[in-house]
DNA sequence: CGTTCGTCCTAGAACGTTCTAGGGCACATC
DNA sequence: GATGTGCCCTAGAACGTTCTAGGACGAACG
């Protein structure tokens, strides 16, 4: 047992002590920066195997005034939420930073999430599509940089990187079109992030095709998806649907087939998020991809530039989507 | 612009500085421990607010010998897992510990995430239904205490905190011979943490009712869900299956009814999890229901124990389950 | 009047790192 | 032989907290 305590976690010191040289200098052999000889850094590097030392990220972030340090805020139920962090944490990694999360909950709201984050150093937020309104983000933002991603917010004070979400369903009702559709309802997500840009992109397709725009009340989850199958199947079924997201698409596409209607034979669908759910085998929904690399790159690379004060031009970056095409959509019958 | 510096985060020597105190006294007061005057805290609390001043966790943790913090590894794709952090914030947050969260991605390893945390001067883990082998928990549970969740783990090291699986599974079938089922078909989840048990339990209970157990390859995702339909389709049909979890239930499912097949007319299907995606109305699968509430506070209760030093009589602490009755189970078809 | 005891407060030392200055020392240069 | 000039290395001061010892002051007690 040391004579320090039972099960003290070991220290720079104690490297130091055990192979006999000073704590500056093990602190350099660790951070591998210059400054040291092969031979000692070998033995340095074998005393700290030995005693099985880690630096203690909470000191180490103390001294240096920059933490490298990300915080981000994400959404526990969103699927879409998880690729997006799991690419953050690859374009963190690959310019030396790291990430600390904060959850939002149903019990937990974001405000909550960003006050934990606050308190731990972070030199930057970025935030998925956050809920918080726009002058809430902007009083953030005085504090440090932030970074909203996947929702668009007007404030000159945060950044946005987002998907074209308006091209997004652009690119679904040209994709109808082109198939042969003259009748595409869309299918509405209401107050959601994204949801106003996309019924824009839906509106303005239309218009380009001389089509008349429907838009029906939905969601972005899959009780929503069928109340609005419901209230489809109400009237004559339209020859294609756009839906604001997978989900909503999901619960739309269950209550049609149980109501017999055959998909894409009597109505083709459309999905948004390319989630892994629309791209299963036995759903297989046509649907809009974010470009989750890219948006988190660029989430990242922001954040930085703003901490580096890089001039920065836009404030707001715009990433093209891609449209996936798979089985529910289909030309129309040929009838009427 | 401050002296120090164009935008400096304020501490506590900014407020004592203002207040006219010490910087000692505006710890205690912020802190909100005994040893200052009704008067002095009201002014040190104003002081505090009008330079909006944050404590500095880092600083403070790396002062106190306890951080109160506790290391979560979660799955980022994992919904289950979702709902396990937002009970876990809730159970930390009831006594007085903070949370930091590690995922696991695609790309980031259960040891990359377990790396992470170690080095954040974390307590103890929590690690939800890890991939990692025994020996390595056991290494880990050498260094802090770790507290498993939803998964066994033969290893007299680490605390487990799960779901009687087995017994999860035998509600399901006990349900289904109840409505009058006599062939019933388990879906397996293969080497997924809990695969095991549910399979055991479906064993078990099958052989209780002196009918004949029949396992079909399966997994945890719904592509796996629609493999096992489609081996399924390729014979009789039986009359119920118990799946291994929602999501591979609802691939089964989505297959079964694609072929034609009715549920729960001609057959019946149980899921497991009581995810979010079984109680939609669009879906409504009858499934088996973890104890979030109670698996979390066991979590981090025990986590505490083991911190404290409290003598532990049983190593794995197992919660039951509950049966979630809906419209996917009915009796069987008066036929044959 | 001297002691004892609270209450409120402060000085200064931790905590485990990184960073800034600089100290030796060998080798090359004048 | 003096003077640079590298390269390794170290002492000691940060960083922003909390914690340990008290100090000052008034009130209560002998």
């Amino acid at each position: 047992m040391a004579p320090t305590g039972p099960d003290r976690r070991p220290t720079l010191a104690d490297v130091a002590a055990r192979a006999g040289v000073s704590t500056a200098l093990v602190s350099i052999v660790m951070r591998d920066v210059p400054g040291a000889s092969a031979a000692t850094r070998e033995r340095v590097r074998r005393a700290a195997e030995e005693i099985g030392y880690r630096p203690d990220n909470r000191a180490r972030l103390l001294r240096s005034s920059r933490s490298r340090l990300l915080g981000v805020v994400f959404g526990v139920q969103h699927a879409f939420h998880g690729d997006l962090v799991s690419g953050l944490y690859a374009a963190a990694e690959r310019v030396g930073y790291e990430l600390t999360l904060s959850a939002v909950t149903p019990e937990r709201d974001e405000l909550r999430a960003v006050a934990g984050l606050l308190q731990d150093r972070c030199e930057a937020l970025i935030i998925l599509g956050p809920q918080s309104g726009t002058t809430a983000l902007a009083d953030l933002a005085a504090r440090l940089p932030v970074v909203v991603v996947a929702r668009s917010v007007r404030s000159a004070a945060v950044d946005v990187v987002r998907t074209a979400d308006d091209e997004g369903v652009q690119l679904a009702v040209d994709h109808l079109v082109a198939l042969g559709h003259r009748d595409v309802v869309h299918v509405d997500g209401g107050r959601a992030p994204g949801a106003a840009e996309r019924r824009r992109g839906y509106r303005d397709a239309v218009r380009r095709h001389c089509l008349t725009p429907r838009i029906l009340p939905g969601g972005l989850t899959e009780d929503d998806g069928a109340a609005a199958a419901r209230a489809l199947l109400a009237g004559p079924l339209p020859s294609a649907v756009t839906v604001f997201n997978d989900r909503c698409a999901l619960g739309l596409l269950d209550v049609l087939r149980r109501a017999g209607r055959t998909v894409p034979g009597e109505v083709s669908v459309t999905g948004y998020d390319d989630s892994r759910i629309a791209r299963l085998a036995s759903v297989d929904l046509t649907s809009v991809a974010q470009d989750v690399e890219q948006l988190t790159t660029l989430a990242v690379r922001r954040a930085l530039d703003r901490l580096d004060g890089v001039p920065v031009r836009q404030r707001e970056q715009v990433v093209p989507p891609r449209l996936v095409v798979r089985s529910t959509t289909a030309p129309p019958r040929r009838e009427r």
